[in-house]
DNA sequence: CTTAAAACATGAGTAATCCTCATATTTGCA
DNA sequence: TGCAAATATGAGGATTACTCATGTTTTAAG
């Protein structure tokens, strides 16, 4: 970033909008920015542009984004409030080893999918390591989808240490995450191989030694 | 990146210094870069800083490097130059299942302290995914080293599918410096956890079933 | 040694971009 | 109706990566 001075506070909205007009202008500023992190990648987005294409000025993008990566932030920000609830429920519902690996499967499926699909997703997550602020919600989210492997765990190894547990399914979670990255930047046959073998080393982890 | 219309070229060395008094000077701005990524990370590092503390000017600096981004890729290429010497050297004698367990566990030991007193290794590697051409350099260091270690499986285990092989050693491999990276970014007390967790998880892969 | 070419060095200037702020307009409400 | 708060605007400030015309040093051939 040149400009800024690398100013390391969390981005967060200047000031929340509260009329309709200004919500319904936020919304087609996401929207642009969305569709020109799409069609460019995050790093390529210029502000006026998001501006431009919104249909506002570049002040009023300003009036509720501190700075470009708010935007981005945002945007990151409703993906793990919609894939939380997609994983709550995927294994809210899991009681024994062969539902948890069902429901694993699946939610692997899903994510690939979406990184394979969905550009904008792809794209923010990859820049992810460089951004303090973005780093910082992913882990939180990724602590939380931890969470509900946890759960699911403690019901079905109820002797386990927990300490460990947690150590699992975190790092299992992360890994993920990480092989994800891994598939979508290698041809696509290879990315599939990977995200199998993930699968089933992950499965080998949470349903014990 | 401002100031540049987001170029996707590969860096690389605009003149190769071919005078001894240039290939000082080089060195000279690659150990200011280093010093100046260490201090404030190589987002906040400036050119017009590099060359000062280099005692070079501005042209100078451009002179050898194409841009930014190739000072920083020079000095990751040296990290992955010296590791790949130590993998190959740590791996080389391993000719059982105990001996493979032993360096496995010396090289994630080695790793994650290079990651935790290095600062510079640290913010590199942290940024690669941003970067398309670092991106590309860590891809091309991580499948090398898969290679070291699928040799050695291969020794081990000569009559398994050559192909899962390589997918479990690059997999493996990418899951390590994930977690690595996972680790630096927590706790001390909970990242020694996660490296000790992916250790007995990739063992446990690499060994077989 | 001479000399021409190649390599190297310089830093003021260019261009691109993020973000600010003084000013103007619109909205909600007493 | 009128006023305060919220919202809208875009020219301009500030920073920074990078260029290039010009000058200097090194190399090596004659």
């Amino acid at each position: 970033m040149e400009g800024t001075p690398a100013n390391e506070q969390i981005a967060s909205p200047r000031r929340a909008p509260s009329q309709q007009r200004s919500r319904e202008r936020v919304e087609r500023m996401l929207a642009a920015a969305s569709a020109l992190i799409a069609e460019q990648g995050s790093d390529a987005m210029r502000m006026g542009e998001v501006a431009e294409r919104a249909g506002v000025s570049i002040g009023s993008l300003y009036q509720f984004f501190p700075d470009k990566r708010a935007i981005v932030w945002a945007l990151a920000e409703r993906y793990t409030v919609e894939s939380q609830a997609c994983i709550s429920a995927t294994l809210a519902g899991v009681s024994d080893a062969e539902g948890l690996a069902q429901a694993f499967s699946e939610l692997v499926d899903i994510y690939y999918g979406l990184f394979l699909a969905e550009p904008v997703m792809r794209d923010i997550w990859s820049g992810t390591q460089a951004d303090k602020a973005l780093r910082e919600l992913e882990l939180a989210d990724s602590r939380a989808n931890a969470e509900f492997l946890i759960a699911v765990l403690k019901r079905l190894r109820p002797d386990a240490d927990p300490v460990a547990l947690d150590t699992t399914a975190f790092l299992v979670w992360q890994m993920g995450e990480a092989a994800m990255r891994l598939a979508i930047s290698v041809e696509r046959q290879e990315g599939d191989r990977l995200v199998a073998a993930y699968k089933r080393m992950a499965l080998r982890e949470l349903l014990g030694k």
